[in-house]
DNA sequence: CGCGCTCCCTGGCCGC
DNA sequence: TGCGGCCAGGGAGCGC
């Protein structure tokens, strides 16, 4: 599911069940995922009060009442379920349950097992290797022209590649790396240096607003393969180029093309984006 | 040193 | 119905 307007919402839908409660009983049914759970990951858990839940590029952070940050990354297929009542059988994929004093359990599923987990302690936060090399929020002030222009200047990668790069603006993914080129017409295999400048100005706007939006629709929900529990997202339907190879855009009619960069699928239309 | 490619993993889907 | 090949929302790690 998750880009940051996915995992924003996943977010805001854990933060009823989990902010204030009382972690009670953490079942961890594997030693890793994509890499290994800490050690006693669910012993450190149980017992500590959720104090806040918050978001970081594409990472869920969960402050604990002990001074340790409880980190979850979705991966690609990552998803977390809320179960009201006592705890469910375990499916296949169900990794991680935490039980709450509020008697919900939160379900961390992964069929992919790209997802981690990990515990920093807050202090420390902002130097998790994972974290510590991250851009700016993309919704937030630091997040402007210049910073942008200045960002791209020197970079002789295709601006698609340099979007994606955590490190140039955090929590943008292929969906919404290619839906904001789209809005601004650029081409995704324009190098990143000639979107320096007035170009830059443009996607400032083009991505807070599809990642807003998003947002706004509860995130995009695609091969939804499992029932879930949980609510779907709605943007998906709102795609303009992502998923739509061979179909007419929107503006021009012409068929949206398919490519791949840096081994990645990028849609766009050849016609409006230049 | 910055870049693209490969790989981690499971499963859906398509064509034969 | 089965099988191989391709594809998938991420991103670390490794060569070039």
């Amino acid at each position: 599911m998750p880009e940051l307007p996915e995992v924003e919402t996943v977010c805001r839908g854990l933060e009823g069940h989990l902010v204030g409660r009382r972690l009670t009983k953490v079942t961890q049914r594997r030693d890793k995922l994509r890499w290994p759970l800490p050690e006693n990951f669910a012993a450190r858990l149980e017992g500590r009060t959720v104090q806040r839940l918050h978001r970081r590029a594409k990472f869920i952070l969960a402050d604990l009442d002990d001074g340790w940050v409880w980190m979850t990354h979705l991966g690609m297929s990552g998803r977390m379920f809320i179960h009201e009542g006592s705890a469910p059988d375990p499916g296949k994929h169900d990794h991680v349950l935490l039980q709450t004093n509020s008697g919900g359990t939160v379900v961390f599923q992964d069929h992919r097992r790209f997802g981690m987990m990990d515990l920093v302690q807050a202090k420390h936060l902002g130097k998790h290797r994972l974290l510590r090399d991250l851009g700016p929020e993309p919704l937030g002030n630091e997040f402007n022209g210049i910073y942008l222009s200045n960002a791209l200047r020197d970079r002789r990668t295709p601006i698609k590649s340099a979007l994606l790069d955590q490190k140039t603006v955090a929590g943008l993914g292929n969906i919404y790396v290619c839906e904001a080129l789209f809005r601004t017409g650029i081409s995704p295999r324009r190098f990143a240096a000639s979107v320096a400048g007035r170009r830059a100005e443009r996607l400032v706007p083009a991505i807070r607003d599809v990642l807003t939006q998003a947002i706004a629709k509860g995130g995009s929900t695609l091969r939804d393969y499992v029932q879930a529990s949980g609510e779907l997202g709605y943007f998906q339907h709102e795609f303009a180029v992502y998923g739509r190879e061979g179909e007419p855009c929107i503006e021009c009619d012409q068929p949206i093309k398919r490519l791949i960069q840096a081994g990645r699928s990028t849609f766009y239309c050849s016609r409006c984006q230049r």
